[in-house]
DNA sequence: AATGCATTCAACCGCGAGTAA
DNA sequence: ATTACTCGCGGTTGAATGCAT
């Protein structure tokens, strides 16, 4: 049996949207507010599908996108996120407030790409280029516990995800990066702001997912984050690697952890 | 000014995960 | 347990634009 297409695709406009396109997505969400793709075209007034009401909504027309160049500093956070987390541009793009997935896999493979193979990086890896190319590729792994209970554990992983680095790790590649890579889920189902509970604001340890280590500095209980910072931003003046001076921890990243 | 090549980026496509029935 | 459906992701495409000749 196969797979019935998203749309009626013979009704539906495909290629740039129009102006008034646009005027219609916007103002529809603005009312309704995001979701029920399939059917917001149809209750919109839009002769589009739903996949592409979306991806026109979230790469180009949410409110909170930055646009414009991306910084120094911005390339060099794509350039660490990319070597930990591999093509997963939504989680890059869940740590780069403004910016959207698309976004930055563009810019990846149109700037950044060419940046590191200017300084005789392989993109792919982030190793020298000349350096052999069968050595062992670190891979991190995010399993669910439910699938592999028996292999976890709860003391060390109480949030119930595994994460698993298998050999060579990519440390020894990135010295600046810690590599303490640790996922737990929201402990709190109406916590919508992981930086702030109970209207508190936590601690750059707690903020990355570190409660409990010499560095916490508040009695705040665990949050649902990926830990992944620089050794040197072990404190609250240290490089603003997640953007969580900024206060934007965005949960969107970890929606695939549900 | 005309042409061709290179680059950029918005949009599309197919697939997998999650979930309700 | 199975099926059908929605959503979101990553890879790819192609039109638009920039640049060199």
């Amino acid at each position: 049996m196969g797979r019935s297409p998203c749309c009626e695709k013979a009704h539906t406009n495909k290629g740039a949207w129009t102006k008034e396109e646009d005027d219609r997505l916007i103002a529809y969400i603005r009312a309704h507010g995001e979701g029920c793709w399939r059917s917001l075209p149809k209750a919109a007034g839009l002769l589009r599908c739903g996949k592409s009401c979306r991806l026109r909504w979230i790469n180009y027309l949410r409110p909170d996108l930055k646009r414009g160049n991306f910084t120094e500093e911005e390339d060099e956070l794509i350039i660490k996120l990319h070597s930990l987390l591999g093509n997963k541009w939504s989680l890059i793009a869940g740590r780069l407030p403004g910016r959207t997935d698309n976004e930055i896999k563009n810019y990846w493979n149109t700037h950044i790409r060419r940046k590191l193979m200017n300084r005789g990086i392989d993109p792919a890896t982030h190793r020298p280029i000349n350096e052999p190319s069968n050595q062992e590729v670190t891979t991190i792994s995010f399993t669910s516990a439910a699938a592999k209970e028996d292999t976890i554990n709860k003391d060390k992983n109480p949030g119930g995800f595994e994460c698993k680095e298998e050999k060579d790790p990519v440390q020894e590649r990135c010295p600046d990066l810690n590599l303490d890579l640790r996922i737990s889920p929201p402990c709190s189902q109406n916590q919508t702001d992981p930086l702030k509970i109970e209207g508190r604001n936590l601690c750059f340890s707690c903020s990355l997912g570190l409660q409990n280590s010499k560095n916490c500095s508040c009695t705040c209980i665990g949050i649902g984050s990926v830990v992944v910072g620089t050794s040197s931003s072990t404190n609250n003046s240290g490089y603003d690697f997640l953007g969580l001076k900024a206060g934007v921890l965005d949960y969107r990243s970890l929606e695939m952890m549900k």
